[in-house]
DNA sequence: TCTGGGGTCCTAGGACCC
DNA sequence: TCTGGGGTCCTAGGACCC
């Protein structure tokens, strides 16, 4: 039998320590990480959420995702930086150079978070792998400037809960001979995939531990939660088998790009114009990951916060930016309801490779066409940045030409590196 | 100007077919 | 003349993660 070895890693208040160490680097004498501080979105264009908190933020009962107007009641002398992304993707970057230096087998689960197995690597390392987490957590740490958590077990979730344990800057282990007494204990919320809405459920049968939630018939969680409670009484149980999957081996099941917009929408004629500069780049990201769709959706959120959708399946799959435009575009038209919009998305899903796309002989628009000016216009973006070839219909217009994403200049995409 | 954006997976209900 | 019912596909919405 294998001896698996996973560890979890997961660097601590990831944009709020990458933020601190480059402003020490730039000559700062304040470390953000010790004072209350966050990297929040921008108000004015309605994007102001806390992104990430300094520890010492915690105890203000400040949390990642409120709004920015809550956190500054909770805390009036609150330091809030805005985003760099372009920055985070470096410093996420970096990280994983100096993972790959020890293992192959990794699987970035976010900017911020790896899975590193180790399994069969004790001809290399020896049986010490606390040996090997001290060197990898001391390296990033004098190396990069910044640390991680590290959660040593034999499968990827009990890593994973492991690396929570107490931050930051430590290692934990959370192997299965361990589990009653470090992980029992813990809040059910605790618990990987129990958000919200499940933790109520739980609640309300009595289950506030993990250790409840371990110890409670799977068939009433059945009976409650559907196949999600016995997810969560597995991993309650510590039982988990999925594997660490090279990332890049992963196939993508859908894009998207929605924005929230600096102001309500009210005319159809603008909405369009928005689901077309959203459309491009979730073309761009098709094309250049060699697919077609067969679903295109869109998405609204109007001023009172509802979300409502509408989707299609398509007789031919697409990649062109002016059909999937097209396609949302109607869509937009058979659901709106005529209120006020406050934000827009576009998504496409069920992609094909491209290598199968079928020309139907009755569509209306000649598709090799599109096909040439889509490389073409990909290709110059590519190499000359987003802004240099526009739409003319965005020329006087308020609308940004390629919108949505974290794309406020030409940072790149976060998905492209996972 | 209180409430972002990127994903995955699951479920329920209706249409349709045999 | 009370009444089928399994299977698949499509769509809308929600829960969860970072």
């Amino acid at each position: 039998m294998r001896n698996t070895v996973i560890f979890h890693i997961d660097v601590n208040s990831a944009y709020l320590s990458w933020e601190a160490v480059y402003r020490l680097q730039h000559g700062d004498q304040l470390d953000l990480r010790t004072v209350p501080s966050i990297v929040g979105g921008n108000q004015e264009s309605r994007h102001g959420i806390v992104l990430a908190k300094s520890i010492p933020t915690k105890k203000y009962g400040i949390k990642t995702g409120e709004s920015l107007f809550e956190a500054r009641l909770k805390c009036k002398d609150l330091i809030i930086v805005p985003p760099r992304y372009d920055l985070y993707m470096q410093a996420s970057s970096a990280l994983h150079k100096i993972f790959q230096e020890y293992t192959p087998q990794i699987q970035r689960f976010s900017v911020d978070e790896s899975f590193l197995d180790f399994t069969g690597t004790h001809k290399l390392y020896g049986e010490n792998y606390l040996e090997i987490a001290n060197v990898i957590k001391d390296r990033v740490k004098n190396e990069l400037g910044f640390t991680v958590n590290i959660g040593i077990s034999n499968n990827k979730l009990l890593a994973k809960v492991a690396s929570d344990f107490q931050k930051p800057d430590n290692i934990h282990t959370l192997f299965p001979w361990e589990i009653k007494d470090k992980m029992w204990p813990l809040n059910v919320g605790d618990l990987f995939m129990v958000g919200k809405s499940t933790e109520n459920k739980l609640r309300k049968l009595g289950i506030n531990t993990i250790g409840d939630l371990a110890n409670t018939d799977p068939d009433v969680l059945k009976y409650h939660l559907k196949s999600h409670g016995l997810l969560v009484w597995n991993y309650a149980n510590g039982k988990d088998n999925s594997e660490v999957r090279k990332s890049n081996h992963i196939a993508m099941k859908g894009i998207g790009n929605s924005t929230t917009i600096h102001f309500d929408v009210d005319e159809r004629a603008t909405a369009h114009k928005f689901i077309l500069s959203l459309s491009e780049m979730v073309g761009m990201r098709l094309r250049a990951s060699e697919n077609c769709c067969k679903v295109v959706s869109v998405t609204i959120r109007n001023n009172q916060f509802h979300n409502y959708s509408r989707q299609n399946k398509l007789s031919n799959p697409i990649d062109s930016t002016k059909l999937i435009a097209q396609t949302a575009c109607r869509l937009f038209d058979e659901v709106w309801r005529g209120e006020p919009i406050r934000k827009l998305g576009v998504h496409v899903s069920e992609l094909c490779h491209n290598e199968y796309y079928q020309v139907s002989l009755f569509e209306k628009d000649d598709v090799n066409k599109l096909k040439l000016i889509d490389k073409a216009v990909d290709s110059i973006r590519l190499k000359h940045g987003s802004k240099s070839i526009v739409r003319s219909v965005f020329i006087h217009s308020d609308v940004r030409p390629m919108n949505g994403g974290i794309g406020e200049e030409d940072y790149p995409m976060m998905t492209s590196i996972l």
